[in-house]
DNA sequence: CTATTACTATACCAATTGGTATAGTAAGCA
DNA sequence: TGCTTACTATACCAATTGGTATAGTAATAG
């Protein structure tokens, strides 16, 4: 792997275990084993390692939300197939999913905090669109189509930060997508 | 107010906007108007602060949760209790429950994380055990109490995030409750 | 063969980090 | 009165922060 790429890898698991602003750059370039100049090289700053972080992935996967998510009459149908989408990203990059849902429930007011939730939003956004644009279909949500978007994309992103690397998780999503749909009383 | 509780006051709110790490402990001291080592008789530590910050109001609300999450037979009722005893505690104190909520989805191997997640598990145990205690009543939760535990817990604290500081939410929260209960197809 | 470009290291920068040694004042207690 | 305890400031500490000026090498293009 290049530097270029060691870079990326060593950071991402370094602010994954610690958080971003507990991680000096000093420490991730002597990790990869090269000086500070080459850092600023490829990404001319902390922020810019950070977002490269994500831009290495996310807006592949994000295009494959946003085709998965059209509503087509079925709505359980594209809420399944944008939930094996998600789960399946978070199986491919488990540290890059972790840490950008890290940034759910974080502080609003920190640099990097505005730079991850570029594409964080991107990816609510995209669930929303699907309620509401299933609204015909679900009367009984009764004008709650954001609240219930919330609910849902917190509770699988809960779930797929206890289970998203297991092999074979395909039963609990259905039972998540199940038990979001039903209740527990049924 | 005393330098004391100014300190613990100034240093919630810039926790949390901008996060532990990112917040000095110059900036909290030159907010609150005093010198370093004033602030260091009290608290110690800038862990110690964050420590204090916690204890000052969480161990007796938690005391509550405990109470209102025994297991009388009644599991709607139950949970309905602490889910009140949750957001009356959030409304009282909106600042420090954003920050211990902050950390749910963080990085776990900071300092900080460890500190904070003393407070944060017994949160969560209190409304697994009521979970697992109503086993019996529910029996189509098939052994999966845990995870509706974790669900539930993701939901209602993401709702609280968004709306817990609003005058008048009980009528969502009995929705959310619904919701968790009977899903959204009723 | 020359000039440019891509990449990398040494050595440095000012500013900030968490924390402290020393000393002082003010209040309460003997 | 005299002693102790609580609290606070000035001035300092070594270490680290994010970032850079300078210089070098290696490859590539003209």
């Amino acid at each position: 792997m290049e530097n270029k790429d060691k870079l990326i890898d060593v950071a991402l698991t370094l602010f994954n275990d610690r958080g971003y602003q507990s991680v000096g750059i000093q420490e991730i370039v002597d990790t990869v084993g090269v000086s500070k100049p080459t850092l600023y090289h490829y990404y001319n700053s902390k922020l810019g390692l950070l977002k490269a972080i994500f831009e290495q992935h996310i807006l592949g996967d994000i295009k494959r939300y946003e085709e998965d998510a059209i509503y087509n009459g079925d709505f359980t149908y594209s809420l399944q197939k944008l939930t094996f989408a998600i789960s399946n990203s978070y199986k491919n990059n488990p540290r890059l999913y972790h840490l950008l849902f890290t940034y759910i429930l974080s502080s609003k007011d920190s640099e990097d905090y505005k730079v991850v939730n570029l594409y964080l939003s991107k990816i609510y956004n995209i669930v929303v669109n699907l309620f509401v644009a299933s609204k015909v279909q679900n009367g009984n949500m009764n004008n709650r189509e954001e609240q219930f978007s919330y609910s849902y994309l917190a509770m699988l992103i809960d779930y797929l930060n206890r289970h998203g690397e297991e092999m074979n998780n395909d039963q609990f999503l259905y039972s998540l997508l199940h038990q979001f749909q039903f209740g527990i009383n049924s």
